[in-house]
DNA sequence: GTGAAAGCGCTAACAG
DNA sequence: CTGTTAGCGCTTTCAC
């Protein structure tokens, strides 16, 4: 920048001012100053910039999701973006796979390169680590799953509700042998989902000891694994909840290996990705990740613009989409 | 810092030390250090270190891809984080949609922001621009899509070769009436594949007059659009190649609508999810973005290392793998 | 083994 | 309308 302004003939803060777009400089000044800046190839440097600026703002946002190479994940990713670049705002992405010690080096990266705001997917048993940061003022939004142990705002889908859709959905169908199969109990997602299915079962009379509730599913392969053994017990269920993604991949494949895809009733949660090509195609209820990332976008730079109001917990609804698999009623089979 | 500093009642460079992990420092008074920083709640701000700093690196790589809401760019996007977190560097994401004031843009967002390196898909018709960052010393690697008007490391998949194999496969089914379903022509992937095909049909004596070649395709409905009126024609094809993800899409939708899936062969290029869960299953030429982004993030990393070999164009193997819809044979009309 | 002074590229505050 | 001085948080250089 000394060199722009040697080169034009002026002042350094001159210089300063026309990059930054403020007033006062007669257009022939600004004129010579950006031949110059053009002339040389400069480009200022935003990080020394803000090193003296009085807001501190580095233009920034770290976003901790599942893995960047994950369909819901990528979205949400997608709408932060989205929401962030009109205003100048990069985004750093980590994933961290559900593990408590990625997810702590990425947020100490993310500290350390100073963004402006936190965007959260995690995975500890408590987020209390984050008292200081909230302290020093970096607003820090969870999406997916709530935060525990601090109070921050979140973005979530309305899990339980989403789930309990479901059951209702597969009971309505005249199913009374359903069996759920979830992820990790450690996560806060998984538990919601498992609720809202027993809930579900609940309201309908249905004793719990009925249903069967196979849990700690993480892979397709394991969800595949685990359906072909109830597949295969003597009391087989004519209606499954898959509570995740790939748990729903995982049980089709199951229900077609034992050619049971089309009497065996299916709602996953969680979209998937041509759903509505399989036959029958998969009945989900779907979350809507493009809502979650955007408005957790807005919330981070809404705290960014001075908004102190009380923490606040923002629930996206689900929709049930009928494609078939859920549709099968009792005595298919 | 210098907070620490006073209340560990040491020198400014003594905590730099120590943060730093640079020998020449009491094992007591890197503990009182370390004591004070963590009382402090202390963290080291990487940018106001770099400025000063005499290699003057970040620590962060930019990475431009056509959406991170796209599997092909998030398993690019996985592979480079997978290599760079290991060295502790930080990745900024852009998605640019194809569109080249986008590429600029978000090119020049990162070079103000002082990324290490570049990691570009891009889609303007010269990338001539980029000479000056490269001039300055910034490493640029080229994934998915070579570059042009300047000669940079690039790593793709060997488009033609693979295009090539694809419709030699549909070829030997005895299909002689094939069409080919592509991209906008500016994409230069999309010439590269349309080059295979037409060279495989030469191989085998065929007269370009004989194929169908349909461009300009971005979507899944004009995918399917497409299709539907070649399928509705007086002559339709009885084999398609499908040069990309979305277009293979439209295509088994438009097979599907006129029922016709079972009885028109089907190939597509790059994989694409529940792809053997379809009925026929989908025989696609399969890319390898897990290598690409992981190959491109170790040449970025060369380059930084001091690497000053002549530039690289590193050619990626794709798979083809079979899954029905690509085996379906002439004569089953 | 430790610290003081200078300066990275820029903006704030003020002076002209 | 324009320039000068100080200083952001850190590392470099060099002296103790």
């Amino acid at each position: 920048m000394r060199q722009v302004a040697k080169l034009a003939g002026v002042g350094l803060k001159t210089v300063s001012r026309v990059i930054n777009g403020e007033p006062g400089v007669t257009p022939a000044t600004a004129r010579r100053v950006t031949d110059a800046a053009r002339a040389l190839d400069y480009q200022p440097d935003v990080h020394a910039g803000n090193l003296r600026r009085s807001d501190r703002r580095t233009g920034t946002l770290g976003l901790l999701i599942s893995s960047v190479d994950n369909p819901f994940a990528g979205a949400v990713h997608r709408a932060v973006e989205d929401a962030a670049a009109p205003r100048g705002v990069a985004v750093f992405a980590s994933s961290f796979d559900d593990d408590p010690n990625r997810e702590r080096e990425a947020v100490i990266a993310f500290l350390r390169r100073r963004v402006d705001g936190l965007i959260l997917t995690t995975s500890t048993a408590s987020q209390a680590y984050l008292e200081p940061e909230v302290r020093r003022g970096t607003p820090i939004v969870f999406v997916d799953r709530e935060p525990s142990g601090i109070d921050l705002d979140a973005v979530v889908s309305d899990n339980a509700e989403g789930a309990a859709r479901a059951t209702a959905h597969l009971l309505a169908r005249g199913h009374r042998r359903l069996a759920y199969l979830g992820d990790r109990r450690e996560i806060q997602t998984a538990r919601e989902r498992r609720r809202g299915f027993l809930e579900a079962l609940g309201r309908a009379g249905i004793p719990t000891g009925e249903a069967t509730v196979v849990e700690e599913l993480h892979s397709e392969r394991g969800a595949r694994d685990a359906l072909l053994r109830l597949l295969d017990s003597p009391d087989p269920p004519t209606a499954v909840f898959s509570a995740q993604n790939l748990i729903t991949v995982g049980a089709i494949r199951a229900l077609r290996e034992r050619g049971r895809a089309l009497d065996t009733a299916l709602v996953g949660f969680d979209d998937v990705d041509l759903a509505d090509l399989l036959e029958p195609g998969i009945t989900v209820v779907a979350q809507h990740p493009e809502d979650i990332g955007r408005i957790a976008a807005e919330r981070v730079f809404a705290r960014l613009d001075g908004d102190d109001s009380p923490t606040r917990r923002i629930v996206v609804g689900t929709t049930l989409i009928e494609r078939g698999s859920g549709e099968i009623p009792l005595g298919s089979q």
